[in-house]
DNA sequence: TCCTGAGTCGTACACTGTACGAAGTAACAC
DNA sequence: GTGTTACTTCGTACAGTGTACGACTCAGGA
């Protein structure tokens, strides 16, 4: 019997129990009835992860995992459910790589913390498109990292919902900033064009249908950013700037409190 | 002769000149000599557009647009010269639906062009998976965005490349807010579970595994914020919030400036 | 020894994007 | 009128994907 449509979930989420239990290593081990297990999940998903480190998202397959396993294809099957459970492991595994050091100030701690983020996705550009594409997964890493990220901005005189905002808003500003600082080397991966080369084959373009009259400001700080960008400007400028504003706002936030 | 991998830009995206006419409408117009051509790139984005909405970018695929349209799936290749360059289309129509009033403050501008995005990717979630994968096409209506948004903080004190820096952080941080807060939608479209749904089936698994004596801090957080949410609390809180923090640091620094 | 549960994996199926080339159509040159 | 030629249409094919299924092998318990 095919699987019907019904029965599909259309992004290949699974049984939520067999999620958790792989992420959270909690699944019954076996009885020792028939053959050793030759792999373990976080082997599979460290093939994964070097995979998608070196070629991109796009390039993880089931097919080549296992190649770089010397495995049969199917055989991934017996240890995970399916590619989508994959990568929330892979994901829950790169988690266990932030790990920022403590500081005096909660501002410091706070751009420890952004920091320590944005490495992460520099060296795993694909996190930030796992990101995009599906609900985070609850993984023992992650969690961790929510509970060591909330206590950087406890006793600061915030509400937990505000310690919770706080948090969740600096997550979200080094993801953006991740992806328009890491664009060029995660695109380069992609499509075999580095930023530069991207931008010289398109500048000449843009100009010829660019009206520069038509968009004056655009024209003139696009200039001035082109400029800065081109030569050996960088691009953590706009990862500070955007940061150094977010805390600016925290901070008004919390003396307007203790006031 | 079949493509040698060498030549392949591995995300799809092929030639720029070809990308730009596309995207500025300046391909040459044919000198009328065969059939008339039955389609037009926009009528395709369009069906793709709709096809997105509906289904998420996960369903499309240039079989099922022709289908919408009533034609061969390679009559495509007649207008677009390949998926990536329809999605770049698609992009920047979506663009243009992004339409700000404009208004007497800086910030109460800023506000509204966060508002607008953050509207638009309501209507279109899939433009977040568009964001996260590929640099952005360089259309006309991105670009009469950009320029636009510029004007919105223009002559309040900032130097050109803080003007960008602005702006850009605006978007990064809509992005990132829109992401969590359409997150619920997107995902029930993908994966056929609503957000509370997957909360439901994941929470008690939770429970299960989650020490809330080794992360206190999460687990008193967590229950709040969960409580918040599963009530009819508006996520919009979340938007909200952290723009005011953003703003109210923009404002800091217009302040430094004009003292 | 047989049974049974577990690991392995070849094959198959329904998809995907798109290269290729054949067929049809309409305007131009003569 | 008659090619010629540019143009649209699209069937077929191919290499790739995730994964369901079932056959096979293996090892411990009865």
């Amino acid at each position: 019997m095919t699987k019907k449509p019904e029965d599909k979930h259309y992004g290949g989420r699974g049984d939520p129990a067999r999620s958790m239990a792989l992420l959270w290593r909690t699944g019954p081990e076996p009885r020792g009835r028939g053959p050793k297990p030759g792999l373990t999940v976080d082997r599979i998903a460290a093939a994964a992860i070097e995979l998608a480190d070196a070629e991109g998202l796009a390039a993880l397959s089931m097919r080549r995992v296992a190649e770089r396993l010397g495995v049969g294809t199917m055989s991934l099957y017996t240890y995970v459910p399916a590619k989508a459970e994959l990568v929330d492991v892979m994901f829950d595994l790169v988690c266990g790589e932030v790990a920022p050091p403590w500081a005096e100030t909660w501002r410091e701690r706070l751009e420890l913390i952004a920091r320590a983020n944005l490495e992460m996705y520099r060296r795993h550009p694909w996190m930030l498109t796992v990101m995009a594409n599906s609900r985070p997964p609850l993984g023992p890493n992650s969690i961790a990292n929510y509970d060591r990220d909330l206590r950087a901005v406890e006793g600061v005189g915030l509400s937990d919902l505000e310690m919770d905002s706080v948090v969740t808003m600096v997550y979200v500003y080094v993801q953006g900033a991740a992806r328009t600082a890491i664009e060029a080397a995660g695109s380069e991966r992609d499509t075999g064009q580095s930023d530069l080369e991207w931008w010289e084959a398109y500048a000449p373009l843009l100009e010829k249908v660019f009206d520069p009259e038509k968009y004056p400001t655009a024209a003139r700080v696009g200039a001035a950013a082109g400029e800065t960008y081109q030569s050996a400007y960088d691009p953590e400028h706009g990862f500070r700037f955007g940061l150094a504003r977010l805390l600016d706002g925290v901070e008004t936030m919390i003396r307007a409190r203790s006031e």
